[in-house]
DNA sequence: CGCAATATTGACCCGCGTCAATTGTCGTGG
DNA sequence: CCACGACAATTGACGCGGGTCAATATTGCG
């Protein structure tokens, strides 16, 4: 069933663990941990954000609470921001999460790094676009697994740091069809179930032969 | 039903008018007639386009030959840029448009009001992706009139370049299921069908609450 | 006017959402 | 070590929204 969506109080943490790390411009390492916000929706975007460690989800809420993932963020993978002066979604830790936080003012002078994240951001949204309005449960599934495996550096052994709940709301079905969807990849054989969070890439090909995407002209 | 999909031959066009514009780098002025391909999937990345007047679609298609429209530009608009080297994307004109085309190279060293325009994209996608994620279709259609709407400067009276196959393969959704939308929108009297193509809305506040948009902290 | 392309409408059906029950996982305390 | 409770994930039964297929209507163009 769709889950009806409240984001955990607070969307300023203390710093935990606060470190010096090295790019240009004022920049603290903070930690928060699993289920605190980051920013919300509606905070003003004056900062950016990398991962160190752990795994952050970027959310939307429509009025009736349903909840629309548009993205997770790994480590190395930087987030935050926006066109607009106020965020329009929610970032959230999904488990323990390190993280560097740069002052936007300063990033913003040097912006040909800042414009190919963006560009980079852009490119997930859309490619996330054709996965979700045109494959079906199962090619969803395998798209996803796909992805963070590539992004992992095409690691055949996932650890899943998010709940099957974040995947439904990523995929943009429910926890219900995203654990048939598991449930056929796995009597396939194509993974296998290490733990409910572990997954093993049992058949790479047709795991990727799933995921449809057109082959690129050379 | 899905339409499968083969994109017009050739992407490169004869300019059919050329013309000097007001912005710093070279660039010129060409007219698309319906249906050209502006650039195919696979093609470099070496421009930025602004259309003049018109409008221009961008896709993506899967092997099966499905089509996902990402995005749609108007009047005024910049698109073209990527991450990667390589077009992920086709872009083509819907109808006659015009479009100024810039060499990517001098644009890239000032770079901040790409970045912007960067930033405006991952905007509009991930919204999209809220649409089509979480929305049935009367009120991605909705969506997809209100945004319309809201970019042409709050108009009541649209007058829609594209298919409804277009707004089809944009939505998710079949040709026939948006027709249906389009009826029951009609029957509700939240806009009326001064012609196929001619949409007229009535009540916009009607319209505006099927978006479904959670309403922005202040 | 006639043909082709585009849009609408209807009947049917299937994938996925809904609701509900069951199983598995993990942390805490005896 | 097991008992217990809370939460996460799986599985099953069923219904509905929207896809499929087909017929009809409308629009645009020569």
């Amino acid at each position: 069933m769709y889950a009806t969506f409240k984001p955990a109080a607070q969307s300023v943490v203390m710093p935990e663990n606060v470190a010096r790390a090295q790019f240009p411009g004022a920049h603290l390492v903070v930690t928060y941990k699993g289920g605190r916000v980051i920013y919300a929706e509606g905070d003003s975007v004056d900062k950016c954000y990398q991962v160190c460690a752990g795994a952050v989800r970027e959310y939307g809420l429509i009025s009736d609470g349903r909840r629309q993932v548009v993205s997770f963020h790994l480590a190395g993978e930087t987030f935050g921001f926006e066109a607009a002066s106020k965020h329009r979604f929610f970032a959230e830790a999904i488990a323990e999460t390190r993280i560097i936080v740069f002052a936007r003012r300063p990033i913003q002078e040097h912006s040909p790094e800042l414009l190919a994240l963006a560009l980079v951001g852009m490119k997930r949204a859309q490619e996330h676009l054709l996965v979700i309005g045109r494959q079906c449960a199962v090619e969803r599934v395998a798209a996803f697994l796909m992805d963070l495996s590539d992004r992992l550096g095409g690691v055949r052994q996932l650890r899943l740091p998010m709940s099957r709940q974040d995947i439904a709301d990523y995929l943009a079905l429910t926890i219900e069809t995203v654990s048939r969807a598991m449930t056929e990849l796995k009597e396939r054989k194509v993974i296998a179930l290490r733990h409910v969070r572990t997954v093993d890439i049992i058949k790479p090909d047709a795991l990727r032969s799933l995921c449809h995407r057109a082959a690129l002209r050379s």
